[in-house]
DNA sequence: CTGTTAGCGCGTTCAG
DNA sequence: CTGAACGCGCTAACAG
């Protein structure tokens, strides 16, 4: 390994200023900055961040910490198109992302602040974790710069990114009503996720504005699974035998709808509409094709890990951005007949 | 920051035997480490990595160097699926993953060795990248120990993790075969990709040992692109107008070749039949679904991080991994009426 | 414009 | 069993 003492030598000149040769200070004569740098060159040399962080109490890496990074999750790749989004803008702005592996077990032994501190991240962006998570509340309490992604906490060193679930759910929960449905059932995620709350928020806006009496027993969760969906609804219909048309809090869940629909020898969308959302990337392939609401997956991963970066680097910029949500109509849904 | 200092401090002992009392050494009183380590979840303390890899050259992280973790890559999300299986390997054996977003840009600027000395990564795994890539060749010739997806190098610190293409695509093509096909079209990646070599291969040994001639024209490329697989397909149907079944080397294309015999009107499997290779999550949703072969996606990732770390820590272990495929049908491909 | 000195937090000799 | 001293590679005062 090459060091700035081996170009010092090399140079004839210290290390202070192969130093501040290297780092672009203008305290030092072109002449040797010149000399300096071919030197460095020649001998291949590259910094180490290892040192230069011990002294700089900086990294320029950014800590990247989901919960879940699993086996699971790769049908719904929301995850990885967001963490496409935080790749390319971190590489832009030059930093680099860690990827903390966290385990419900390993949570209980190491503290989130500890995990950071370790690694020495310049700040974290958490995705995928639940509302009542022990590391939320120190999340907040820490000083380590930190970007929520779909949860509404803000602070000093505290910031989010979200899309607009109310308008999102409230568009479509409105496509279907203008669609002539009315007997409108919800098949939620699960209590313990922000957007569930906005979502749902959404669905019951769009039902009163149109003046269709909220029945929370049209409501159910389905814990954004594919099975979950399946079976919320089943027992949506069995509750509800007169629904004409379900809202899904995300296009997993949704699918899993259409399973059950079908599993009941019914169809999609002659006998129930369905709408999702997310619009991952299935839907266009499924039949019917679903219609779904569009989240800017790629781009709130773009915007989380801007944000962090505006964070660390002491901008003053707003510390929460809400990204659009669009309808994308398919063939899930259909228009009831009077 | 708590450092050792601090403990020493409070505990009344020297920072040497802290770090011994820390690091499990044998040589320290069983009474004063437990003072010591109660001092130190007293305290929060957790140790710096930057200063403790500064001393010991080790980091305890893993670069992951993928050339295609982009916007475009998300409906194949192998890449998701891989680094998963790496993640959760990675985890589990103390190791944390750090992503580098390389472009091609930043490639002129920056060798690979510089890259992964300046993060200080223990060893890389690399993924995605192409055959000609200049970075190759700076990678056997380097001694950071490494491990290759998909391409067949092997050092003393080089090693890979690929599967079975050869056997798989054999396996699909003798498919065809048994279903009464001859006239056997095949799509392509490109040329600097060791899998399409690999699968191009099974292809040709399933036609010899079924003794159907093989005609190099009725192989084209799709660069493994929906749309490029689309393209192919026009084109080799137009050429080969007496194509009944066509193997693709990605499902990816195979989709766009589905697509494509839609477009002229015909049909999927009853005019042609296709069968395709990843196993992707789409194919079991499109219709029709698509047989495929089934790569061990996340199982890669899995032993990909273990081989790395069984290099790293000088474990005397097979260099390459090759991972099984299996034949998975559904509906794309249909038996030849006689 | 340049060099000397000090110290970041930790592991590791070498003496006690 | 424990401590003092040194150095990893680098940046940051402080002097010249």
């Amino acid at each position: 390994m090459v060091t700035i003492k081996d170009i010092a030598k090399a140079a004839q000149v210290s290390v202070t200023t192969v130093s501040r040769a290297l780092n672009g200070y203008d305290d030092v004569n072109e002449e040797t900055r010149k000399k300096i740098k071919r030197f460095a060159d020649q001998l291949g040399y590259s910094p180490n961040m290892a040192a230069r962080s011990l002294v700089s109490k900086k990294t320029k890496t950014l800590g990247l910490l989901l919960s879940n990074v699993t086996r699971a999750s790769s049908k719904d790749n929301i995850a990885f198109e967001v963490l496409c989004g935080m790749n390319d803008r971190a590489g832009e702005l030059d930093y680099d992302l860690v990827l903390f592996s966290t385990t419900p077990q390993k949570q209980k032994i190491k503290s989130y602040k500890n995990l950071c501190q370790e690694r020495g991240v310049d700040g974290v962006i958490i995705m995928g974790i639940r509302l009542d998570d022990p590391y939320l509340e120190e999340i907040v309490s820490s000083d380590i710069p930190c970007v929520l992604i779909d949860i509404p906490l803000q602070g000093p060193n505290v910031g989010y990114v979200t899309s607009d679930n109310i308008k999102g759910a409230y568009t479509a929960v409105n496509h279907l009503i203008e669609n002539g449905h009315s007997r409108i059932g919800m098949i939620n995620g699960h209590a313990q996720a922000d957007v569930s709350i906005q979502r749902l928020k959404g669905y019951t806006d769009a039902l009163k504005n149109s003046g269709i009496p909220f029945n929370p027993t049209r409501v159910l969760d389905g814990s954004f699974s594919e099975s979950g969906g399946k079976e919320a609804m089943y027992r949506l219909l069995s509750l509800h035998p007169d629904t004409t048309a379900v809202f899904c809090s995300s296009d997993l869940m949704a699918l899993g709808a259409v399973q059950a629909v079908k599993g009941l020898g019914r169809h999609v969308p002659d006998d129930i509409s369905i709408i999702g959302f997310d619009n991952i990337d299935l839907t266009a392939y499924t039949s019917p094709s679903l219609t779904t609401v569009n989240q800017h997956k790629y781009e709130s991963g773009y915007q989380a890990a801007q944000l962090l970066v505006d964070l660390l680097e002491g901008r003053n910029v707003s510390h929460h951005i809400v990204l659009n949500t669009e309808l994308v109509k398919r063939e899930s849904v259909k228009r009831l007949p009077l």
